[in-house]
DNA sequence: CGGGTGACTTTAC
DNA sequence: CGTAAAGCCACCC
């Protein structure tokens, strides 16, 4: 659908991996409500389990979308790495707590908020 | 082609 | 819980 998007307003990069984000994209907005996920099943799903690296900078460069919940991606722990990438550093969490996800310490209960891409 | 960087993950100490 | 290192893949210079 979109190609050569201007993912970021910033730093507008040239997306040649379309295919790649184009998956990321789709399953990150097909998180639902209350529940989040994490960076390595996204890479799983979207072809590449091995570079979840790949889901923070796609994720990043999409950050300005607010059609994406990225707020519901967190890393393997429940930790919410990448928090300092939105307005506020606080401004994750509060998200997450809004729609009704408790946070231990400083991660979220991956047991019960947990949700994988079928 | 090489070097640097990164919203990750895993193992090791 | 902390840091270190290696593996990982794509982007940029």
């Amino acid at each position: 659908m979109n190609n050569k998007v201007e993912y970021s307003k910033k730093n507008p990069i040239s997306i040649k991996n379309e295919d790649f984000f184009n998956k990321v994209y789709q399953i990150v907005r097909q998180i639902p409500y209350g529940k989040v996920t994490t960076y390595g099943i996204i890479a799983e799903t979207a072809g590449m389990k091995s570079s979840a690296r790949m889901v923070g900078w796609a994720l990043n460069a999409a950050a300005y979308d607010k059609t994406m919940p990225c707020h519901r991606v967190v890393n393997r722990n429940g930790e919410l790495t990448g928090k300092m990438y939105f307005a506020t550093p606080t401004l994750m969490r509060e998200l997450l707590e809004n729609e009704g996800v408790v946070f231990i310490g400083d991660r979220v209960d991956l047991k019960k908020y947990l949700w994988k891409p079928r």
